[in-house]
DNA sequence: TATAAGATATTTACGTGTAAACTATTATTT
DNA sequence: AAATAATAGTTTACACGTAAATATCTTATA
């Protein structure tokens, strides 16, 4: 007989990102029309200097795919959140930058991300929240591929 | 000058979800062609009394969407993997029932994900990962929505 | 230098998540 | 009993994740 110790940990990770992120997905859409990726999309521009990025280095920064950047970028540009210009010493490549629109999207998305996680965990103590967060960073760590 | 406890919190649960989610879910499609979705229907027919629940029932039980229940079971339907049926006592209902081979098909990847698991997460003690799946616990027990 | 190998984006095809509209059936209200 | 509301499932439209194929361009190698 087994102990399922990680099978456990595992299930209740997935269903308690899921509870947050279906939580915070539902605010984006209502309050602003964009989805997590998006906010992803545009948390990683506006970190870069000159809120510039290539396409390589965008999808490789992000949590989710890199196979299907281009939609996404398209829908985006489209909506006039972001411009794509070719790198001027890599004719392959492709330099995408935040307009400002989006960057001030983004600011007032970052602002309401940040107090809307503030009180989902607003009943935890700020101390176990840091061991938790302490065991999650050891579980990347120790993690085997 | 806020603390950012909160916030590190959900971005390292999401990454830490999605390490996981991404190993695991490529593991299914390569030994076995199947998502984790599917894996998820599967469990929650397997646990089932008589391995049947209505379409209701089910969707309810899922970790994701009730939104589109019906072109999942419509493929898993036409892998031979479950079966659809009225239900006796009310005609809106539909009740559905793993097939022999949804069944042996489950036990297979059920037997692996525990394994697997196991082997990702074996550099980290026990112990250290009771202590997380406390705290997740915690966390979804003090969830504001 | 010519060719092969690698990198960067895009395109296509498919599976899946979300939401809204719709049909059929059952339950409630008057 | 008839009208209304609620429930179960499907359908449609769209966004997004994954993978494979492709075109273009750059780098390494022979």
């Amino acid at each position: 007989m087994t102990d399922k110790t990680a099978l456990k940990l595992w299930l209740h990770l997935a269903k308690t990102s899921a509870l947050l992120q279906n939580e915070i997905t539902g605010r984006f859409r209502a309050h602003y029309g964009q989805s997590l990726a998006r906010f992803d999309v545009l948390s990683q521009l506006a970190r870069a200097e000159t809120q510039t990025l290539s396409i390589r280095a965008l999808s490789a920064s992000l949590i989710a795919s890199s196979g299907n950047i281009t939609r996404l970028l398209d829908r985006m540009q489209a909506e006039g959140l972001l411009s794509r210009s070719p790198a001027p010493h890599d004719r392959r490549s492709t330099l995408v930058c935040l307009t400002s629109a989006g960057a001030s999207l983004f600011e007032g998305m970052a602002k309401d991300h940040e107090i809307w996680v503030g009180e989902m965990l607003a009943n935890m103590p700020q101390s176990t929240q840091q061991e938790l967060l302490d065991g999650l960073l050891r579980l990347q760590n120790n993690f085997v591929k």
